[in-house]
RNA sequence: GGGCGAAUAGCUCAGUUGGCUAGAGCACUUCCCUUACAAGGAAGGGGUCACAGGUUCGAGUCCUGUUUCGCCCA
C-alpha cells in the first residue's frame, strides 16, 4: 500500500547539501522569484562576517534568526531579499597575514606595502570560500548573486564618496589630538576598540618639589605630594593641578615646581576637575599621555610633551630614560626617585587598564596627527530617528543605552596606521596642500588646477577604520552612491539583526551614516541578540576549551537541530547558554517529525487525491479537534512572529506537533484509518502535517522541505516549501464544542491509563470498561474504537452507560464522566475507597477556592466577563465531579 | 559612581496587554522493543517563582526597597 518508503530515521547529511543546492539552483533565494516579485520587499543586510574568520555560534545564531525572518516573510508573500557579504576586518586580517609572514621569517616592512596588500588579498580569497560555505551550510537563504565585500570596487567607491562628502560638509578634519595608541599594532584605535579590565596595580605617591623651596620643609611647602598609577608619565608632565578651594595647596597656585629627575619647571595651576578626596588631592598633568589631562591642558594652554615613540619606548623628551620600554622606564625612574628621596610610598591599587580589543595589549594614550570625523550633527540625527520612533530597537531597553552613548559621543578617529583597508582618499601636494577626492585622477586634476601645473602628489598612508565602511553597508551593498534599481527598490531595508555587543561599533554608525547620505533610515527595526555561552553560562573560549563548534554540531546532529536550539533557546537581547543535551533533544524532534510523516504517508493509498483544506462537517471528533487546535496555533505563531518572539513561536509549534499531532491525532487516527471511511482521516492528517511543516520551515528548513516534498500536493501548489504560502487560520475550523469534547475524551483516556498503572494491569492486557459519559455519551460511542486503542480496552467489552451494580472493580471519576473498570480481584475495596476519598478531598479544596473567588463581589464585578464565566464553569464541573465521587464512596462503604 | 539584565523543578531555560491546579527539555522512578518513531511510548515524583513590603477582586508577571551574580558606561 505505501507508495514509497522513507528510512526509519532522518538522515540529515544526505539531505542538507542536496536541498540547499536545489533551492539555490531554482533561484528561490532571489526576490525576483518570490510568489509576488513585484510586491512589497522584505530586506535584511547580513552583518558581514570577518572574511578570514571561522564560523562560531554567534554566526550560527544570527544566521538562524535572519534566515528565519527571511523565510517567514518569503512565505508570507513578500519579495524577500537577504543581502550577503563579508568584511575585510582591517586589524584582524592584517594580524593574520603578518603572523604568516613572521612564520616565513619575513615581515610587511620587508616585502613592502604593495606586496603586503596583495598578500592580504590572497589571504582573503583563500578564506572567503570557507566562511561563506559555512554560512550556506547553516541554510542561509541569501541571494548570493548580490554578495558583496567591503573592499570590493563598488564599496570602495562608496567609502570614498562618503569621505569626500563629509569633508566638503566640513565634518572631517585633520588634527593632533590624543588617541588610543596600540604599540603592538602600531596604530590608533577608536574609543570603542578599547576595553578596560580591572587589574591589580599600585598607586605611587611621590614628592613634586616646589621650585625655590627645600624638600625638607615638608608637604605643602617644600613639595606637593602627588599620586600616580603610571610613574613614567611624570617625564611628560607639564603642570601640577590642585583644587582652587583646597586649603592645603591654594597658596602654591601660580608658583612652579620641578619635574623629578628632569628638573623641568612646570606651573602649579588650579582646576575644579581635581578631586580633593582622591590620592593626595593634587594632580600631575600629562596632556600628551592622558585623555583627561589633555582636556585640562587645552583649557589652560599647557604645553604637550610626547615622551613616547610609536613602539612604546621612550624618546628624547624622556632625557636619561630615552630608549627604554615604557615599563622598564617606570621601574628605573621610580628607583632613581627613591634614591633621590622623592618617593613617599606605594600602595596596592585596583586599576582599570585600557587594553586593545584585538590583541589585548595595553593601550597608550598619546597625541598624534589623525583624521577625525565630527559626529555632533550625525549623533543628533541618530538620536532623533529613534526618539521619533522611525527606528525601533528590540528589546526596547537598549534604546536607553543607545541614547546615552550618542548623547556623549566624541569625535571619531577615522585613521588607522594599517596597510589593509580603504586608503584615506586624501592627497598632499609638495607644500602640504590637502586634496580630498574620490580618486587619484580627481585629486591630480584638482592639484593641477591649484598649482597651475602637474605636480607629484602623495596619498595619505593611512587607511580608514573598518567600521567606517561597515557603516555604509545597508546601502553600499545595494549600489550606493549610484542610483541603482536595487537601491530604489530595496532601500531602506527592514530589519537589522545583530548582537548587542556591536550596537556602538556598528548599528549606531549605520544609522548615522544612512541618515547622512541617503536622507533616510537604513532600517526600521533593530533586533539585538545576545551572546552564546556554554551550558553553564561561561563565555566560550579556546583557552577554556569550552567552545561548541557549530560545524561539529551540524556534523553530529544536523543543521536543523542546531538552528532550532538556538532559536528556541534565546530571547531578544539576552545571552543564551547552549548545551549539547538540548541540541540532541532537538535532533530527536526532527526525527519525530520525520516519523510522523512516515506514518501519514504510509497510510495513503496509491490513488490518494489530496483535496486541500478538509471540510470539517465530514470529520470525526479528533479531526475537528486538531483543526481547531491548528487554527489556534497558526494564529499564535503568526502573532509571535510579528512581535519578534520567535523562540516562543517555535516552542508552541513544537508542542503542537509532538504533544497534539503525534501523540493524539495520529494515535486517534489509527483505528479509523482501518475503518470504513478512512479518506477524511487521511485528508486531515495530510492537511495538518502540511500546515505544521510550513509553520516549522523558518526554524528547521531542511527536514521540513524534505518531508514536504513527499507530501501529496493540492492543485496549483508551490513547487517547494521554501516558496509555499504561510498558513492562515480558517474560521470554518473554529469548533469550541469539538475541542471541549475531545479534551474530555483525552482526560478519560489518561484516567484509565493511570488506573491501569496503579492497579498493575499488564500493559498488553485489554480490559473491559463501562463508560458513563453523560452529555457526551453519543460522541464517545462513535469514538469507541479510538477509546479502545488509546486506553487498551477490549472493544467487545466496552459498554456505554451507567456502571453495573454490585460488580467488583474500580470506578474512576473524571469531571462529569464516570468510568467503571471491572478489575475484579485486583481491586482492594479499602484502597479504592482511600483513592476516591483523596480525590474527593482535592476536589473539595478546589471547590472552596473557586467558591471564595466567585463569592468575592469585587471579582464578579471587576474581572472580565470571560474570566468570571470560566470560573463558574470550573466550579460547576468540580461540583459535578464531587457529586459523582460522593456517590461512588457511598456505594463502596 | 551611573545604567541595564538575571535570580522560577536536581541542571538548562520558557512563561509580553496581570486571570484555570506555574510549563518544557535533560536528569530521576516504574513499566513497555504495542508494524511511524527505543533519537520512541505510557504513568509518575519533583517548585514558599531570591527576599521584604505595596498596588489589585486577582501578582512569577506591575511598583518600591534589599541581597547575590553578570554586563555596559564613566
Amino acid at each position: 500500500m505505501p507508495t514509497f518508503s522513507l528510512p526509519k530515521t532522518y538522515d540529515f547529511t544526505s539531505t542538507e547539501r542536496r536541498l540547499y543546492q536545489w533551492w539555490e539552483e531554482n533561484g528561490w533565494f532571489k526576490p525576483e522569484n518570490s510568489r509576488n516579485p513585484e510586491g512589497k520587499p522584505f530586506v535584511i543586510s547580513i552583518p558581514p562576517p570577518n572574511v578570514t574568520g571561522v564560523l562560531h555560534q554567534g554566526h550560527a545564531l544570527f544566521v538562524a534568526l535572519e534566515d528565519l525572518m527571511i523565510r517567514y516573510h518569503r512565505m508570507r508573500g513578500r519579495a524577500a531579499l537577504w543581502v550577503p557579504g563579508t568584511d575585510h576586518a582591517g586589524i584582524a586580517t592584517q594580524l593574520q597575514v603578518e603572523r604568516k609572514l613572521l612564520a616565513e621569517d619575513s615581515s610587511r616592512e620587508e616585502i613592502g606595502r604593495e606586496a603586503f596588500v596583495q598578500a592580504c588579498w590572497d589571504w582573503t580569497d583563500r578564506h572567503h570560500d570557507r566562511i561563506v560555505g559555512q554560512l550556506r551550510r547553516l541554510g542561509a537563504s541569501c541571494d548570493w548573486d548580490r554578495e558583496r565585500f567591503t573592499m570590493d570596487e563598488g564599496l570602495s567607491r562608496a567609502v570614498n564618496e562618503a569621505f569626500v562628502r563629509l569633508y566638503r560638509m566640513g565634518l572631517i578634519y585633520r588634527g593632533e589630538y590624543i588617541v588610543n595608541w596600540s604599540p603592538g599594532l602600531q596604530t590608533a584605535v577608536s574609543d570603542v576598540e578599547v576595553e578596560y579590565s580591572d587589574e591589580q596595580g599600585a598607586l605611587y605617591y611621590f614628592k613634586y618639589p616646589v621650585a625655590g623651596a627645600d624638600l625638607d620643609d615638608g608637604p605643602g611647602v617644600g613639595y606637593i605630594p602627588v599620586a600616580t598609577t603610571r610613574p613614567e608619565t611624570i617625564l611628560g608632565d607639564t603642570a601640577v593641578a590642585v583644587h582652587p578651594d583646597d586649603e592645603r595647596y591654594r597658596h602654591l597656585i601660580g608658583k612652579t615646581c620641578l619635574v623629578p629627575m628632569l628638573n623641568r619647571t612646570i606651573p602649579i595651576i588650579h582646576d575644579t576637575y581635581v578631586d580633593r578626596e582622591f590620592g593626595t588631592g593634587a594632580l600631575k598633568i600629562t596632556p600628551g599621555h592622558d585623555p583627561h589631562d589633555f582636556e585640562i591642558g587645552q583649557r589652560h594652554g599647557l604645553r604637550i610633551i610626547n615622551i613616547m615613540n610609536k613602539d612604546a619606548t621612550l624618546n628624547a623628551e624622556a632625557g636619561p630614560y630615552a630608549g627604554l620600554d615604557r615599563f622598564e622606564a617606570r621601574k628605573k625612574l621610580w628607583a632613581d626617585m627613591q634614591t633621590a628621596g622623592l618617593t613617599i610610598k606605594e600602595e596596592p591599587y585596583q586599576l582599570q587598564v585600557p587594553r586593545a580589543q584585538r590583541g589585548g595589549e595595553i593601550i597608550e594614550p598619546l597625541v598624534s596627527m589623525q583624521w577625525w570625523l565630527n559626529t555632533d550633527a550625525m549623533a543628533q540625527l541618530g538620536l532623533a530617528a529613534v526618539r521619533t520612533g522611525r527606528i525601533k530597537i528590540i528589546p526596547e531597553r537598549f534604546t536607553k543605552v543607545y541614547y546615552h552613548w550618542l548623547e556623549n559621543l566624541r569625535h571619531w578617529c577615522l585613521s588607522r596606521q594599517l596597510w589593509w583597508g580603504h586608503r584615506i582618499p586624501v592627497w598632499y601636494g609638495p607644500d602640504g596642500e590637502v586634496f580630498v577626492a574620490r580618486s587619484a585622477e580627481e585629486a591630480q586634476a584638482a592639484a593641477t588646477e591649484h598649482y597651475g601645473e602637474a605636480v607629484k602628489l602623495e596619498q595619505d598612508p593611512d587607511v580608514l577604520d573598518t567600521w567606517f565602511s561597515s557603516g555604509l553597508w545597508p546601502f553600499s551593498t545595494l549600489g550606493w552612491p549610484e542610483d541603482t534599481p536595487d537601491l530604489r527598490r530595496f532601500y531602506p531595508t527592514d530589519v537589522m539583526e545583530t548582537g548587542y555587543d556591536i550596537l556602538f561599533f556598528w548599528v549606531s554608525k549605520m544609522i548615522m551614516q544612512g541618515l547622512m547620505y541617503t536622507n533616510d533610515i537604513p532600517f526600521h527595526t533593530v533586533y539585538l541578540h545576545g551572546l552564546v555561552r556554554d551550558e553553564h553560562g561561561r563565555k566560550m573560549s579556546k583557552t577554556y576549551g569550552n567552545v561548541v563548534d557549530p560545524i561539529e554540531v551540524m556534523d553530529n546532529y544536523g543543521t536543523d537541530a542546531l538552528r532550532f536550539t538556538l532559536l528556541t533557546g534565546s530571547t531578544p537581547g539576552n545571552d543564551m547558554n547552549l548545551s549539547i543535551e538540548r541540541i540532541r533533544a532537538n535532533r530527536n524532534f526532527a526525527n519525530k517529525i520525520w516519523n510522523a510523516t512516515r506514518f501519514v504517508l504510509g497510510n495513503l493509498p496509491e490513488d490518494f487525491k489530496y483535496a486541500g483544506a478538509p471540510d470539517p462537517d465530514q470529520l470525526d471528533l479528533p479531526d475537528r479537534w486538531v483543526l481547531h487546535r491548528l487554527n489556534h496555533i497558526i494564529d499564535t505563531a503568526t502573532r509571535l512572529f510579528e512581535s519578534y518572539q520567535f523562540g516562543e513561536a517555535g516552542r508552541q509549534v513544537y508542542e503542537f506537533l509532538w504533544g497534539d499531532f503525534a501523540d493524539w491525532t495520529i494515535e486517534a487516527a489509527k483505528p479509523r484509518l482501518r475503518g470504513e471511511n478512512p479518506d477524511p482521516v487521511r485528508q486531515t492528517l495530510v492537511y495538518v502535517l502540511d500546515q505544521t511543516l510550513r509553520l516549522l520551515h523558518p526554524f528547521i528548513p531542511y527536514v521540513t522541505e524534505e518531508l514536504w516534498q513527499h507530501l501529496p500536493k493540492a492543485e496549483g501548489e508551490a513547487p517547494a516549501l521554501i516558496v509555499a504560502a504561510w498558513p492562515e487560520s480558517n474560521p470554518a475550523f473554529e469548533n469550541q464544542d469539538a475541542a471541549g469534547a475531545f479534551e474530555r475524551l483525552r482526560e478519560g483516556v489518561r484516567t484509565i491509563r493511570n488506573a491501569r498503572r496503579e492497579y498493575g494491569v499488564d500493559p498488553a492486557r485489554k480490559i473491559a470498561a463501562t463508560i458513563d459519559a453523560g452529555d457526551y455519551a453519543e460522541l464517545f460511542q462513535t469514538m469507541a474504537p479510538v477509546l479502545a486503542l488509546l486506553a487498551r480496552l477490549d472493544p467487545d467489552q466496552l459498554v456505554f452507560g451507567p456502571a453495573p451494580a454490585g460488580e467488583k472493580g474500580s470506578t474512576l471519576v473524571a469531571g462529569d464522566i464516570t468510568i467503571f473498570l471491572p478489575l475484579g480481584g485486583m481491586v482492594d475495596v479499602e484502597a479504592e475507597l482511600a483513592r476516591l476519598q483523596k480525590q474527593l478531598a482535592e476536589t473539595e479544596k478546589r471547590i472552596r477556592g473557586a467558591e471564595a473567588r466567585l463569592g468575592n463581589e469585587n471579582f464578579v464585578s471587576k474581572a472580565p466577563a470571560k474570566v468570571v464565566e470560566q470560573a463558574r464553569q470550573t466550579l460547576a464541573d468540580l461540583q459535578t465531579q464531587r457529586a459523582k465521587l460522593a456517590e461512588q464512596i457511598e456505594a463502596l462503604a
